[in-house]
DNA sequence: AATTTTGGAGAGTCATACTATCCAAAGTCA
DNA sequence: TGACTTTGGATAGTATGACTCTCCAAAATT
């Protein structure tokens, strides 16, 4: 297919499908002479993750780049898999670095230290954030949260990696996580009005006065 | 205090808080004459929500306005308290509106209708954003997450809404969800890669064939 | 032959979030 | 008292990111 082709199908225009090829987010269709290069169901595939990256995902050009970089490179090992992953949906701009009491808390919690796992130096940088903002978060709450999140965890391992190949299930991983945490952020605050208007009951009249 | 301590105290400089102040995300101090005016304790605190909400929650300034809106005019009611805090926190830009079949599986789970909350319309939005990427989210997978979250909720509702001022309660209410999704998500990853490394130990060098 | 499309390159646009400059009045300190 | 600094207020400028537009000549289509 040619370009407009591909813009007709993705819904991307034909100025912006250029400056993604330009930026290497797109790799070039096949020359067939100067003034033409046929595309195909690879590129249609590329735009469309490389939109959910950006419009779900809210990722930079730049760290888009990263990501189809790291596709193209996949890791042989599956279990460096998530590691690539992790980091490249890392948080963007780079928060502070995590204070010692964070990075301790996450050792706590039976977690590796950060110098070997990125998603235990982002768990640290967020629980320094919290604590900078003046949000506390309980040990109790903390270990809460930490089951809860495991059990996510298990359906995340158990699907994400069939036995693919690893540039698939790399996608796989990348294009879930993106998709699904917002998923599970909408399901908090969904249990978090059925609790509250469990406890407040919905059509209350007296509620708040102090 | 003058704006110059404000800007000490907070690390925030004098032409960003005069922005500030011109958009509206922080009130004025008192005047005193024509070119002096004091702040207070609550100008620190203001600028100090407005950083976390733009550097955590990366909230436009456009957004924090409407926070900081909200906290003037507090919801009398408790039980619409969360709906204030969702809406303020709601994703931005706003996403393409749900697909019926995504709207039928949020009812399924028992949660209100997209009419009625706010976090019903995120959470069936986000369903189908995540149809639109080719993800598919089984049914059995959404009840796990769903009893996740609703433990995560438990805590949240527990420590936010104590018997303290709407007010407070609101910007407690705010402050916790920015600070703490972060949090969540961060434990997601972290328990992803124990999982991980549990089943794929990661010293296999066999792995990745295939 | 006339028209349309393409690849490629460069410049232009738009929004967001600051930064910088200016000013005159007001305060501070020697 | 008088030089120096700070302030509030207004206006203009800058940096970045993500496109979007314009041009061109060589194909390709009609």
């Amino acid at each position: 297919m040619r370009i407009s082709e591909l813009s007709d199908r993705t819904g991307v225009t034909i100025p912006t499908l250029k400056y993604y090829l330009r930026e290497g987010l797109l790799h070039a269709g096949e020359a067939q002479s100067a003034t033409r290069a046929v595309y195909d169901d690879s590129h249609v595939e590329r735009v469309r993750l490389v939109r959910t990256l950006i419009d779900v995902g809210r990722l930079s050009i730049e760290r888009v780049r990263e990501v189809v970089d790291a596709l193209e490179h996949p890791p042989p090992s599956r279990h460096q898999l998530l590691g690539v992953v992790h980091e490249a949906l890392r948080p963007h701009p780079a928060p502070e670095p995590p204070t010692t009491e964070a990075v301790d808390r996450v050792r706590a919690l039976g977690a590796p230290g950060c110098d070997e796992s990125l998603a235990s130096t982002q768990l640290a940088q967020a629980l320094s954030a919290a604590a900078a903002g003046g949000w506390v978060v309980e040990d109790a709450t903390l270990r809460v949260w930490q089951r809860a999140m495991h059990a996510v965890a298990e359906t995340d391992v158990a699907e994400e990696l069939g036995s693919i190949a690893p540039a698939d299930a790399l996608r796989h991983a990348i294009v879930g996580t993106v998709l699904t945490d917002p998923v599970l952020l909408a399901l908090r605050r969904v249990a978090q009005e059925a609790l509250s208007a469990e406890r407040f009951g919905s059509a209350d009249p007296e509620d708040g006065v102090t």
